[in-house]
DNA sequence: ACTAGATATGTAATCGATTACACAAACTAG
DNA sequence: CTAGTTTGTGTAATCGATTACATATCTAGT
């Protein structure tokens, strides 16, 4: 084992208590400028580095935040945590990453994350937790150090980061009916899940606002993965009456129906219109380039890094409806194209 | 703040001393049956949590591991990170993550971590080092601790996992081969990646073996991105003699590649046939679905984690040597066909 | 010259779990 | 019955940084 100084060790060379090593390191205005050029240079020559258990200990905190995950193989998460990530080391953080999957396996309680001193303050990027699990967190004293992000939960006042899912349903319905299209289905996410019914929901009012007709079966059940896009091609493909034109909760979803549409010769756009949700990389390296309302996951994963570290620190300023709306944008590309009868 | 309970606490109530309540939850073994039970309840009743960062000065470990990623965006590395961070929190370790990009910006040195107790060993799946940085490591007392994935830096003795990139980039060519193939292109990655030469090596090597007439140009060099793919299809159709079937060194590529030839009304696998190196999860899905060579990468995951945990368990047993290389297998979709001349 | 306040530093308690060491009780073997 | 061993538990030091409080020095205003 390497044996690491500590500040006993910078106070003695540098004939100063380890209050003052301590107070310069951590508030270097409240010492004097010679002290603070003595320290430094102590520092330097014993090769101090902070003991952060020990700091952990005494300031009872932890210094990291906790990023909480459905699933981490779901590559839609990696830019979020990218934005959550940079924001969090510029603060001097670090990043511990659980998968929900993974908590409830090993029986952990979300919440002695927060309880034992391993995070400050958790990032929860999976609105499908376990409702017991809310209860619990909801009116834990504790609960004002969570925050989710992308999905959140309907009828808690956790602070959320999210974008305008209702805005980019209705932007997606309304580029297709500019397109010429009148008959379009939506292929949803996991029935329960809060984007899918928010998306849905806007899908249906816009549907009626611009006055379309939409048959109850031409809203399809999904789950945002590829395999649920493939199995929604082939509803598509039974229909008598096939719309000419889908909006996908999700791009994977996007995909994987074009992808199975093309296995039986159907081909986008020429046989119906596929806009999908997120803009995820793959989207514009698809074939055909897809069509997507566009989230700027950074940005979600940084705002949320704020907020959250906003609470962390203050903890008694007020943050009720602290909940962040990030706009969406339309990308056209080449799965969506002008009807022709 | 919530206050939480305390060994004292514990102590108190099961009316033992703290000693025999850390005994009997870290080593139960060694108390008797009656205390056990009494402490047990004791514990239940104060709601007692284990303050990690006291156990983490005392033990003068984080029981946390540090997983540095070239880049947290890529979703090449989320699989890897599933089997990471499964085996860990069964260990009942955290996970903590950070990006090269990140350490670098941040001036952080990445022994630190190792130094200041925030992690017990880091797994480092970025073989493109800063070189100082390797220096560094290379003789540090603290190297033990420290484990490559995926990738490796030549001339070092640190373990490492990967899986045989030798044998994949081989098995490709025989698989083109054996589709009648004569005339066949490789796209690398990054020119300085240990995995782009390794592959082009073993690519080069077997194509001797096979008595191939292997052109320079037909080696286009890349980086692994879905944009150097199209790039690479470019330079592919410039060609006056054209490969009839290319081999790329990552599934992004080969995607990229099919991408752009579509754009000019190329159609794989009739024009071409394209073989990737990942079996990523768009694989799959992707049109054409890709011939390509799997890694397992939640194993790769796992291995890790499994390796680099018993080092930190063991510090003093002999692991040298210790290197992982798991197999490989070939995955045929319809990215590659029979040559017809 | 005297006091109030500001500034700089030191002393020592503290955070909460672990564990070396000491000791008592119970058990074993001769 | 005694010496030696095993088993179970307690006492108290320890990990290393932070910080409340005390103290000393200096500045400025009256």
């Amino acid at each position: 084992m390497v044996k690491t100084s500590t500040l006993q060790d910078v106070a003695r060379v540098a004939n100063v208590s380890t209050a003052t090593v301590s107070r310069t390191l951590s508030n270097p205005d409240v010492v004097s400028e010679s002290t603070r050029r003595r320290v430094s240079e102590a520092v330097k020559v014993t090769g101090y580095r902070i003991n952060r258990a020990a700091r952990n200990l005494r300031t009872q905190r932890s210094y990291s935040v906790l990023v909480l995950l459905p699933d981490l193989a779901n590559p839609f998460f990696s830019t979020i945590l990218e934005g959550i990530s940079s924001h969090l080391s510029h603060e001097g953080y670090s990043l511990l990453i659980a998968s929900t999957k993974q908590i409830h396996e090993s029986g952990e309680r979300l919440i002695d994350y927060l309880d034992d001193v391993r995070a400050d303050g958790i990032i929860i990027l999976d609105g499908s937790l376990d409702p017991q699990v809310v209860e619990m967190l909801k009116d834990a004293p504790q609960a004002n150090r969570i925050l989710f992000a992308c999905e959140w939960i309907e009828g808690t006042k956790f602070p959320s980061v999210r974008c305008q899912n209702r805005n980019g349903a209705r932007t997606a319905v309304r580029h297709l009916y500019e397109l010429d299209h009148r008959k379009i289905a939506h292929v949803t996410g996991p029935k329960e899940n809060v984007l899918s019914i928010t998306r849905k929901e806007a899908f249906i009012k816009e549907m009626a606002q611009l006055n379309l007709v939409l048959k109850p079966e031409w809203i399809i059940t999904g789950d945002f993965s590829l395999a649920a896009g493939c199995l929604a091609a082939k509803t598509w493909i039974e229909f008598k009456e096939r719309p000419t034109a889908v909006f996908c909760a999700s791009d994977q979803l996007a995909i994987g129906f074009i992808s199975e549409l093309s296995r039986h010769n159907f081909k986008v756009p020429r046989d119906i219109s596929v806009i999908g949700f997120d803009d995820i990389d793959f989207a514009e390296q698809f074939i055909p380039p897809l069509t997507s309302i566009r989230q700027d996951r950074l940005m979600i994963g940084e705002t949320a890094s704020k907020m959250l570290m906003a609470r962390i620190i203050n903890p008694h300023d007020d943050h009720t409806d602290d909940t962040a709306i990030l706009p969406i944008s339309l990308v056209i590309r080449e799965s969506t194209a002008k009807y022709k009868t």
